[in-house]
RNA sequence: GCGGCGGUGGCGGAACUGGUAUACGCGAUGGAUUCAAAAUCCAUUGCCCGCAAGGGCAUGUGGGUUCGAUUCCCACCCGCCGCACCA
């Protein structure tokens, strides 16, 4: 008997796929492509190259890779492609901190990213690899840049944006984490900087209604987007003030409480403010307190529970309802980045107006009669009030439903050109540019003359300069290669400057998926058809971390691409599973702690399949689950006895090309081993197919394994016995395919010949799925109190008598009447009885 | 505060449409094998009472529906995740 050495094994199958090229696959135009086969395309996301792959890439590519191969055996030409995110701040940073350029540092991280998915047994086809800090292939990234600047999608503007000192460039919305820095945790600064832009709010509508067009995503990643984009109906108004001649549109969601607007915020940052109270009293205190605003920090502001302040102005707005001349106030609790960054105060139906209004002691005017049964800190009359009913002190409408007026004041104001009906979106326009080196350049000349000029396709890609500072120097450290940044202007020729800023490394990734399908191609990102083809993916797999971010901008990326007519679909991904976080001793991995697990090192000691294995068996890939050495011991034991079993049919009865076919006349253990199989295979597959339950589809081969182990020494003996066993051994292997591909192709090789990997997926013999007889459980009053053994399909009243006669249920019968028979066949018996 | 997910043995988890709660794995205990150990194989393993047969109690808590509830309904407690002054 030998052992089982995963690493002999592994290596060997890894050749044979390598040699053979076994996980390539042809698209539309190349050579060997078939069009009647069912496409798939599976994809994990792109892993970020830093240092070793951790046990989050070994979960995300098992978990795929599974799917993968499930869909391989049943008939899809899956397309399962590999790549590295490989621009981004860890290997700039490194850079800094050692000099050592990030294309060094890159480099070697992608090489041991490469060896250890190999070393993994990931079938990938490695034709297709990518990697986006190459010219070949952010000369696509640049172009896909100059698209959406010539569809007026990509803009430069001066903004508040969000800076973050640490990192020292400007961040996406999205990449601020309560008022952090996503990336180093450094709370951000507000700056006025001229940055590049994407216009994700033309989107906003699409974006949450092609949430429709998906096919399967996890509820709460829509939700989080949702939320994110923040779409809320409503009506902009105009309020003027006369004195100083401004109108100031507001955003309100609620129209009917107009009459109930009794004063007027303006944020700290609206860019009106130093003209309304320039040379006036307000002027000092409301600088002194806007100056006060600005040192707060982000997460300050953002406190809810605080108390409300602000500073009036002196100033007043009219209402354009009734006239009235309402005060103006600055308060911080008033958002610049949200609606028009000024709003009418109705503080008798709004709790943050409600709370400033009895800060200040300003009037508070009920305009809708109603009381708001579940609400708590209300005051004596009940307010604020945010429920519905009649309205009052609100001229005309008085008596009408708010609901009603809310529809004719808007129509009301739309006729007097003071107002109309209009939606608002929390989403911003996304920040795109970089003060950073590791990262493609924006492809844009700034010339004296033409002002921003694309530079031309032909001149593409515009390559990263090398330098021999990375440092951020609060602007870009592309600013130093001088010889790069002057350029000709391509219009005019005159003397110009190159765009310094590079892009944020989330542009990389969001078409990254579109490359994989034409990977070569030096002369267009990729062809439309080979696109049309594969598009979208069947199924991504990534970490929820992504919700937002990566899946927001890549949907986002998708539409621009659909409507300029680069590719047919408007959604990337038509079925996204978010895989749950493995922790160690409860807690997140990180190198701070010390408890991170290297994948390296289980792989070296259990073999690849162990360790794969063990991340599907762990529990429900979608949840998280602790890392567990003495786990991944018992999946690695599993294996080895999935190996011993076979070794020992193989040593004893050689291979049988027609192993993996059951006999339908087996009997006695033959047929409760092969009964077992079909069990299994019925199992695995249908765990297969309602979801991701790779921990019960394992479990289920374990348990045909043990019925091997249980039965084997009894059928070594006979040819149907060695039949059945092959058969159970041939099926374990198969279904275990998915998840031990190595461990898989050899057992099959040894008890049957030829490959695993190749041969469609088993399908059970409904026939061997019913059993000769059943267990049926006898409950007295619903407590189960014996159990039969009766031959499968005994009629009803047969079943009843039987029960009645089993030897615990007799004495719970005695002196009773039985008031009511419950018979579930095949399962259990329920006799209901009372005292006689 | 709002939204989502979850709470089952010593531990990770299973139970598909309301029908044997605790599959499978880990750990533990005992045995076989061995000079010995490792490895392996076999058996036992929710808790309590009982020599046993058997009985009682158990799926966060309390109620409800039902012949029967981990599963459905109501209320509550705890944990995790997301959002949170969004006008």
């Amino acid at each position: 008997m030998s052992r089982y050495l995963p690493r002999e094994i592994e290596g060997k199958w890894q050749s044979v796929w390598a040699e053979e090229g076994t996980w390539e696959v042809a698209g539309p135009g190349d050579p060997g492509f078939d069009p009647s086969r069912p496409a798939a395309y599976v994809l994990e996301m792109l892993p970020y190259p830093s240092g070793e792959p951790h046990v989050g890439h070994l979960k995300c590519y098992s978990v795929g890779d599974a799917i993968a191969h499930f869909r391989r055996r049943n008939g899809f030409e899956v397309i399962h492609p590999m790549g590295y995110d490989s621009f981004g701040l860890p290997a700039e940073n490194n850079a800094i901190k050692t000099g050592e350029p990030p294309l060094t540092a890159t480099t070697r991280s992608i090489e041991s990213f490469r060896r250890q998915f190999n070393e993994w047994g990931i079938s990938i086809d490695w034709t297709r690899e990518i990697a986006t800090h190459t010219p070949e292939y952010y000369r696509w990234t640049q172009w896909i840049f100059l698209q959406l600047f010539e569809a007026g999608l990509a803009y430069r503007d001066r903004a508040p944006v969000q800076w973050c000192p640490n990192d020292a460039t400007v961040l996406a919305n999205e990449q601020v984490i309560d008022g952090r820095c996503e990336r180093c945790g450094t709370e951000v600064e507000t700056r006025n900087l001229e940055q590049w832009f994407f216009r994700t709010t033309a989107y906003a509508e699409r974006l949450l209604e092609d949430f429709d067009l998906l096919e399967s995503w996890p509820e709460h990643v829509i939700t989080m987007q949702r939320n994110w984009i923040g779409r809320s109906e409503g009506a902009e108004v105009m309020f003027r003030c006369e004195e100083v001649g401004i109108d100031f549109p507001v955003f309100t969601t609620r129209p009917d409480t107009l009459f109930g607007a009794t004063f007027f915020v303006l944020a700290p940052e609206h860019p009106e403010l130093e003209a309304l109270v320039a040379g006036t009293e307000a002027e000092g205190p409301v600088r002194d307190y806007v100056n006060q605003v600005a040192r707060a920090s982000v997460e300050e502001r953002g406190d809810e529970a605080r108390p409300k302040t602000g500073v009036p102005l002196g100033r007043s707005v009219t209402n354009p309802v009734n006239g009235e001349q309402i005060p103006m106030f600055v308060a911080d609790y008033v958002l610049m980045d949200y609606g028009t960054g000024a709003v009418m105060a109705v503080p008798a139906h709004d709790e943050r107006d409600y709370a400033f209004a009895r800060a200040f002691d300003l009037p508070i005017e009920r305009v809708i009669e109603g009381v708001d049964e579940e609400a708590e800190d209300l005051d004596a009359d009940g307010l604020p009030y945010s429920g519905d009913g009649p309205m009052v002190r609100s001229g005309r409408f008085d008596g009408m439903n708010n609901r009603k007026a809310y529809d004719e004041i808007v129509e009301w104001l739309s006729a007097e050109g003071r107002g109309e009906s209009a939606v608002n979106y929390r989403l911003r326009d996304w920040l795109v540019s970089r003060q950073r080196y590791w990262g493609a350049p924006i492809p844009i000349v700034h010339c004296p003359e033409c002002g921003m000029v694309p530079v031309p396709d032909d001149q593409l890609p515009v390559e990263l300069p090398e330098i021999s500072d990375y440092a951020p120097k609060g602007k870009s450290p592309l600013e130093a290669a001088t010889d790069w940044v002057e350029v000709d202007c391509p219009g005019c020729g005159a003397a110009a400057r190159r765009e310094t800023d590079t892009m944020d490394t989330f542009v990389d990734s969001s078409w990254y998926f579109l490359r994989y399908l034409d990977p070569a191609n030096g002369t267009t990102a990729f062809e439309r058809e080979k696109a049309d083809h594969w598009m979208p993916v069947d199924q991504y797999i990534g970490g929820v971390e992504h919700a937002i971010l990566h899946l927001l901008y890549a949907r986002f990326f998708v539409k621009a691409l659909s409507d300029l007519g680069h590719i047919e679909t408007p959604e990337p991904f038509a079925n996204l599973f978010t895989q749950g976080m493995i922790t160690r001793d409860g807690a997140k991995m990180s190198k701070s702690k010390g408890n991170t697990v290297s994948p390296a090192d289980y792989v070296e000691r259990f073999g690849a399949d162990s360790a794969r294995a063990y991340v599907c068996f762990m529990g429900p890939p979608e949840r998280g689950g602790d890392w567990s050495d003495e786990g991944v011991e018992g999946v690695h034991r599993f294996l080895a006895r999935l190996w011993r079993a076979a070794t020992d049919l193989a040593e004893a009865e050689g291979q049988d090309p027609d192993g993996a076919s059951c006999p339908a006349d087996f009997e006695g253990d033959a047929r409760v081993l092969a009964a077992k199989a079909n069990w299994a295979i019925d199992k695995a597959t249908g765990d297969f197919s309602r979801g991701f339950q790779f921990n019960t589809v394992i479990a289920a081969v374990m348990e045909l394994v043990n019925e091997v182990y249980r039965t084997r020494d009894d059928l070594a003996g006979d040819a149907a016995g060695v039949a059945a066993l092959r058969f159970a051994i041939a099926t374990a292997a198969s279904l275990i395919q998915p998840f031990a591909p190595h461990l898989a192709a050899e057992v099959w090789e040894m008890v049957v010949g030829g490959r695993v990997w190749e041969v469609p997926w088993p399908e059970a013999d409904p026939a061997m799925l019913i059993s000769e007889t059943a267990t049926i459980v006898i409950q007295v009053n619903g407590k189960v109190r014996d159990r039969i053994e009766v031959p499968d399909g005994i009629g009803e009243s047969e079943l009843l008598l039987a029960a009645r006669e089993a030897p615990n249920v007799v004495r719970y019968l005695e002196g009773t009447e039985t008031v009511k028979e419950v018979v579930v066949p095949g399962k259990l018996v329920n006799l209901v009885v009372k005292p006689a």
